[in-house]
RNA sequence: GGGCCAAUAGCUCAGCUAGGUAUGAGCGCUCGGCUGAUAACCGGGAGGUCCUCGGUUCAAAUCCGAGUUGGCCCA
């Protein structure tokens, strides 16, 4: 870019950052930053990979804007940053959506499709959507690797994944075992807990009576899964709890119903019993060991039937419910698994992974579970064992990928016992830094402590294989198996002739593999991993450990890591739980938590409330810059971002802002040959707004630079905007104009050139990481060839204290209160800023306003537009102001009764010199001609100003420091300069109408239509001729001409060019 | 159903850790000003049951309890 280049009018974000993506790809800006902090101090930052399964949204752009952000913030600062992105592509979801675009309804149809070639498709799918998001990602500006992301599908990676469960193992942490888990019957594998979605459904609810064996009576139990009952092994009482033996009376006939004491009355009223009586109480200890038959012995022969099966127990998981009695299966429910396995009890689960009743069902053998209710329920009926019959609706787990109802049921699965080392993991945690903290240790720290063992085995495709060879006629003992870590292990140990560089690892190849060794033929275990532990292993993966082990000695553990808040049980814990089995260490040292992205109605983004802003929209309506600089002004911490458009829109204005700062100086630059390398801040006279200025550059860097190491980007950001809106564009611009119009070289103009220069310069770095394009144009064009090639190679701006005065940012904040109310009482006064007045009175409150006012008089009268401004001393009062006093008639009435009246009026009518009552009493004395008492209490006093004098009190942050009197007063000469500018004011509108030139001359014919006026407007001929650049004033016969209404005086304005002027 | 988080002006948010008059900010609205940065800029003004209810306290947006709504996680 050339330096000084003409830039447009206006900023258009999309003309930029199309301008800037050319340029980056020109000059291989990227490949330089990098390059550029090779020799830096490592900063190992892990990218948690997305999952390749669809566009990004605003979340995940929020998200990798935060990243991009940190990293060229961290580059700047001077670090040879790791900035691989990753990509998650295995897993459920995405074998789902491939079953749906080959129809497939079923595990049965992947399987006659074949493994391999299935896989391939998983690939080709999750390798797509990766491209998508590649260039989501690049059209907003993230700069990170996209020619090397990590994807969790390489064999580099899927051997980190194998390596690092090899370690556990190693620790003894993987066993297999029975577990209750949730399956999906149609997806045919366990899927995790947080994989379930609980969704309002309506299910059966019955009542059912276990006849008990030794007693008269039955036990009733109630349950929304008839299907479960078959497996029934035992039933659960609270053995604190108090139960009934009732007799119920129905049709004639009497019952005996055991039931928990609260629950009888409802029980009765559900059976439809006539009335009931209460025989017996018994605690739910004392029922221990009843036995009863089970109510579907004929259906299921094969029901428990075992030593200890079909008998009461006490369990915790007991509540005063419904009938307070608990039908208990440990093959299906998770605490009924728990509980029986405490019992020692066999384990009977009648049910396939498809969901289908198995041989030992019975009769209901062959159907799935769900469609075998009501034969169950019909069964229960006819054995007169159903008490009620009715539906509930209630909240029921289905898969988060196929919306089919769960089944809760026991299967072998692989763990790592992470509860085997619960201390480990928060002694871990402790190593961490987390921001906010407290997610950290109330969150995080809880979850840790409630966390089960993790299962990590899934009866899928699509996954990495879990490196598990098991003998044949294997008795389940984790020893006699064998875990594979490397690639180089696999070729070593198995039978068959691989190549490690080139294997692939998925299921269609190393489940053809066998490992023999010591006469024993080993196959694979058949499951894949959890997708979860993928994701886990990519502090190591992504760096290609374990077969580099180079980049891991010098950069493991993680710098840094940011995700949203979901990833607390998510990617933060499966670090923790993996680097902790693996390595005993945590992945990560520092972790920035953020939030979710709501939509504008406060409401998560959703398709089914139709809410959801695409990322790309938004670039298209403000720009890629406005859209981060919005996510970036958004707390990342902790806290839930509300979408606002407003908000966008807000971030582009500034954006605006800062490029009118920015191209404001470039044609006066541009004319005068101003080369900013000759002529350095330091050598520059600068005067004391260029000082001012440059002194808060300094404040806000030092702002900045903090608010980012604590991870509080949002705040550095408000800051530097603030700066740029506030500091540089309302006031130094304001201020600077007039020097920057002088047509004469001078060292007070190259002086604000040179500091304009400077700032906008540093401002431009400033703002690099947050808006990337538009810094880069800025930065373009004020340094040419003579800087680097890109802006996101320069250091992070340090404080220089030579240009660090803060007593002079003190100053200015009281000058600009000053100039505040000065134009306040302006306004009130209905005198323009345009006319002069003759005074401004500052009485400042303290020394510190007064020698704020005095240092700087030559910039308040400036800015004010005052011949002259006077400074009254704290301690002195103006003595051209008086004070009227208002009477309290509250206290005067109690005190003067009838006289009170009069007294008011006299009060009110009269002004003093000083606001105090003898004062006050004096004047009250003449006016009402006899003496009264008074008191403070009695009135309040307002000031009042001099005929022509309008005041108003300024304060800074809130306190107040003073009063400012502005002296409207006319005189002859400044309506002469009033009425001058005015003119002035209507000839620089016409040559704009005439679209002349800055430097183009005119003539000028003017004809003030009323003899005093003119008299005074030709007092300033001068003036108006300089300011406007007349060559002459005089008749024009055919020019440009227009009638003006100025305060209502006429005047007839006519302008022309000069020829060849 | 449980845990954690949030709720302040029309909108987006400060303020809450160490209670002290809603000290609020930007945008929007409105009235006025400025006019060679001009699709920019400056000043004034209106606009609030600080989600609700209860408690502690001389005093609560702030501390405590209960609830409502929204978010995340878990069941």
């Amino acid at each position: 870019m050339s330096r000084f280049a003409e830039v447009d009018d206006q900023y258009e974000p999309d003309a930029v950052e199309e301008r800037v993506f050319g340029y980056w790809d020109e000059v291989d800006a990227y490949e330089h930053t990098k390059q550029h902090r090779a020799d830096g101090e490592d900063f190992f930052f892990v990218d948690g990979p997305p999952y390749t399964s669809g566009a990004a949204h605003m979340g995940t752009t929020w998200n990798k804007t935060l990243k991009d952000a940190y990293i060229r913030y961290l580059r700047m600062c001077g670090h040879d940053v790791t900035d691989r992105p990753g990509y998650d592509m295995h897993g459920l979801p995405i074998e789902t959506k491939v079953e749906e675009r080959l129809d497939f309804e079923n595990k049965k149809d992947i399987e006659e499709f074949g493994e391999r070639k299935f896989i391939e498709e998983c690939k080709s799918f999750a390798e797509e959507q990766l491209e998508g998001l590649q260039e989501d990602f690049k059209s907003f500006g993230v700069w990170m690797d996209w020619e090397d992301p990590y994807k969790t599908v390489d064999p580099e990676y899927m051997e980190a994944a194998w390596w690092g469960f090899s370690k556990a193992h190693e620790r003894g942490l993987v066993e297999q075992g029975q577990r209750s888990i949730s399956q999906c019957p149609r997806c045919e594998t366990a899927i995790a807990n947080n994989e379930v979605e609980y969704e309002h459904v309506e299910d059966p609810s019955i009542y059912v009576k276990f006849d008990l064996v030794d007693r008269d009576g039955s036990l009733v139990i109630w349950t929304t899964t008839p299907w479960t009952i078959p497996a029934n092994t035992f039933v659960a009482v609270d053995g604190e709890a108090t139960y009934q033996a009732v007799a119920a009376e129905r049709n004639g006939g009497t019952e005996t119903l055991y039931l928990e004491e609260s629950c009888v009355e409802d029980v009765i009223e559900r059976g439809g019993y006539d009335g009931y009586e209460v025989r017996e109480e018994v605690s739910g200890e004392g029922m221990v060991g009843w036995a009863y038959e089970h109510p579907l012995r004929e259906e299921v022969p094969d029901a428990p039937d075992f030593e200890g099966a079909l008998e009461v127990y006490t369990a915790d998981y007991v509540e005063a419910d419904r009938t307070g009695l608990v039908h208990s299966a440990p093959g299906h429910g998770e605490v009924d698994f728990e509980r029986g396995r405490e019992l020692g009890f066999e384990i009977f689960c009648p049910v396939g992974p498809d969901g289908v009743y198995s041989d030992e069902a019975g009769t209901y053998a062959g159907q799935f579970v769900e469609d075998a209710d009501g034969a169950i329920m019909d069964d229960l009926d006819r054995k007169g064992l159903l008490l009620e019959r009715d539906s509930h609706h209630h909240d029921y787990g289905h898969c988060w990928r196929c919306d089919t109802p769960i089944i809760q049921m026991v299967t072998d699965q692989w763990f790592i016992t992470v509860t085997d080392i619960k201390d480990e993991l928060l002694a871990n945690m402790e190593e961490s830094e987390w921001y906010p903290q407290e997610a950290r240790d109330n969150r995080f720290r809880d979850f840790i402590e409630d966390s089960p063992d993790w299962n990590v085995s899934r009866q899928r495709y699509w996954g990495i294989p879990i490196p598990i060879w098991v003998p044949e006629e294997w008795d389940g003992s984790v020893d006699d198996a064998i875990v594979v870590a490397t690639r180089e292990e696999l070729q070593e140990r198995v039978d068959q002739e691989i190549d490690p560089d080139s294997i692939d690892l998925h299921k269609g190849t190393v489940d053809e593999l066998t490992i023999t060794e010591d006469g024993t033929t080993y196959t694979r275990v058949p499951d894949v991993f959890d997708v979860w532990l993928d994701s886990s292993v990519a502090s190591w993966g992504t760096i290609g450990y374990p077969s580099d082990e180079e980049a891991f000695e010098k950069l493991w553990p993680a710098d840094l890591i940011m995700e949203a808040h979901d990833q607390t049980r998510g990617w933060f814990w499966s670090q923790l739980g993996m680097g902790s089995a693996a390595l005993d260490e945590v992945p990560y040292r520092n972790v920035l938590m953020h939030g979710w992205a709501l939509a504008e109605d406060g409401r998560k983004m959703s398709k089914s409330i139709g809410n959801i802003v695409a990322p790309q929209e938004a670039i298209d309506r403000h720009g890629a810059d406005p859209m981060r600089l919005f996510l970036l002004t958004q707390n990342p911490q902790g806290d839930d971002m509300r979408f606002s458009w407003d908000e966008m829109e807000n971030r582009q204005r500034d954006l605006n802002i800062l490029w009118n700062v920015f191209r404001f100086p470039l044609p006066y630059m541009r004319l005068d040959g101003f080369d900013p390398d000759e002529t350095p801040i330091g050598e520059a006279e600068l005067e004391t707004v260029d000082e001012w200025l440059l002194s808060r550059l300094q404040s806000v860097t030092t702002e900045m630079t903090e608010q980012w190491d604590a991870y509080r980007q949002d705040r550095a950001l408000d800051a530097l905007l603030e700066f740029i809106v506030e500091d540089v564009s309302r006031f130094y611009i304001q201020v600077v104009r007039e020097r920057m119009w002088e047509e004469a070289d001078s060292a007070s103009k190259t002086a604000a050139y040179a500091t304009l220069y400077h700032t906008v310069l540093e401002t431009t770095k400033l703002l690099a990481p947050f808006a990337p394009f538009v810094s880069e144009e800025i930065y373009g064009t004020l340094t040419g060839e003579s800087g680097y090639r890109t802006v996101h190679m320069c250091e992070w701006p340090t404080v220089d204290d030579d240009l660090h005065d803060p007593q002079l940012e003190a100053d200015i904040e009281i000058i600009d209160a000053v100039e505040e109310a000065g134009s306040n009482a302006r306004q009130q006064a209905e005198r323009k800023l345009r006319w002069p007045v003759t005074r401004v009175v500052v009485a400042a409150d303290d020394e510190r306003a007064a020698a704020a006012v005095d240092r700087h008089r030559d910039l308040l009268r400036d800015r004010l537009n005052a011949r002259e401004i006077e400074l009254i001393a704290p301690d002195d009062e103006w003595e051209e102001l008086a004070y009227s006093a208002r009477a309290d008639m509250s206290v005067l009435g109690p005190t003067f009764g009838e006289t009170a009246g009069e007294i008011m009026n006299a009060i009110n009518a009269v002004s003093v010199a000083e606001p105090d009552h003898s004062a006050l009493e004096d004047a009250v004395a003449r006016e009402l001609g006899r003496e009264v008492e008074l008191t403070d209490e009695m009135v309040s006093f307002n000031t009042e100003t001099p005929e022509g004098i309008e005041g108003t009190a300024f304060d800074v942050d809130g306190e107040d420091r003073g009063v400012v009197y502005v002296d409207t007063t006319l005189t002859e000469d400044i309506e002469s300069e009033g009425y001058a500018r005015e003119v002035i004011r209507r000839i620089q509108e016409m040559r704009k109408e005439l679209d002349l030139d800055i430097e183009a001359e005119i003539r000028v014919d003017l004809d003030v239509r009323d003899d005093r006026i003119a008299a005074l407007v030709e007092g300033h001929r001068d003036l108006i001729v300089d300011e406007v650049r007349a060559a002459e004033l005089g008749a024009i016969e055919d020019g440009h001409e227009r009638v003006w209404d100025v305060e209502s005086v006429e005047m007839a304005i006519a302008i022309e060019p000069v020829a060849g002027a």
